[in-house]
DNA sequence: GCCCGGTTGAGACTCAGTCTCGACAAGCGC
DNA sequence: GCGCTTGTCGAGACTGAGTCTCAACCGGGC
């Protein structure tokens, strides 16, 4: 794939923040990533692929992509941080619990929700976060096989 | 307030853990918060009032109140952990991002939405998680009131 | 060539949370 | 009362994610 192709890149590239090479790289590995990932998965791919890219210059590209918007912090339900790349409009994360992968949701009947809950509350909901956990389409089939086998035996 | 009319000592009596000292003193400094507390909080508090209490004795405490359900572990838009004590039902908390004060809130219609997230992707979702920041009632008050002084200006 | 501001990697640092260890206390059979 | 087992305790060492600092580097403008 062309690094230019990326959203990230190009997301950097309509910023103000410089398009270099440690920046380039590190949207590189996280467009490598299929779902969700964590700092430490990056910096331990980037040692292992590209010797120079300091800690410290990951978590500062990764705090840059976040306040560009094309990636988003999540808290796994281990309490675990974690990150996906994603869209820049407001939406929520589904997540395989199994394989990591992710899926993004928009609003889905949520602005109800919240209505009825600042309705209830008496609170005035200024933002909020949902995260969904499960198994993705494939997993589920996976799992659906194998608890069959396992009940044919 | 007498100690045994704390949820989380009956919670804890009800439960196969030993109503021990310490435990009991981290119940009532959790009793002691109206909204969402932070661990270092608890060590903090423990330090200035209780010297006897060590950090990993209330560590151990916060996960087995966890255990028990009637505490549960939050995430602030700050990337912060945080514990609200809580019902042992299914529910969501809605966090006034001024004064730190919780809500809980049942289902109000996320069930509708986490049916249609599954129907939408195709993934099973096990678990979710809700969390609603905004202002309560009296901050939200408070904040028009401030407002309002300061466009009269 | 020189300056300036943004960016870099290295490594020190901080701090939340975990682990380990020896001490202690309650419960229980004898 | 005695000894044993089990659960719990506090202290402090440890770990690891994330932050901060600093000197070096780089490209652009003059």
């Amino acid at each position: 794939m062309d690094s230019t192709d990326l959203p990230l890149v190009a997301a950097l590239g309509a910023s103000d923040y410089r398009a270099t090479d440690a920046r380039l790289t590190v949207a590189s590995l996280i467009a490598e990533r299929a779902g969700h990932f964590t700092a430490a998965d990056l910096v331990a791919a980037a040692r292992v692929q590209h010797r120079g890219l300091g800690r410290a210059t990951i978590f500062r590209a990764l705090d840059m992509f976040a306040e560009l918007g094309v990636i988003e912090r999540l808290d796994l339900p281990s309490g675990d941080h974690a990150y996906v790349a994603c869209e820049r409009v407001h939406h929520h994360h589904v997540v395989c619990s199994n394989c990591g992968r992710t899926a993004d949701v928009d609003d889905a009947g949520l602005n109800a929700v919240t209505t009825e809950v600042a309705r209830r509350t008496g609170f005035r909901i200024d933002t909020h976060r949902l995260e969904l956990f499960g198994l993705c389409p494939d997993c589920a089939t996976d799992a659906a096989a194998r608890t069959s086998l396992e009940e044919a035996r």
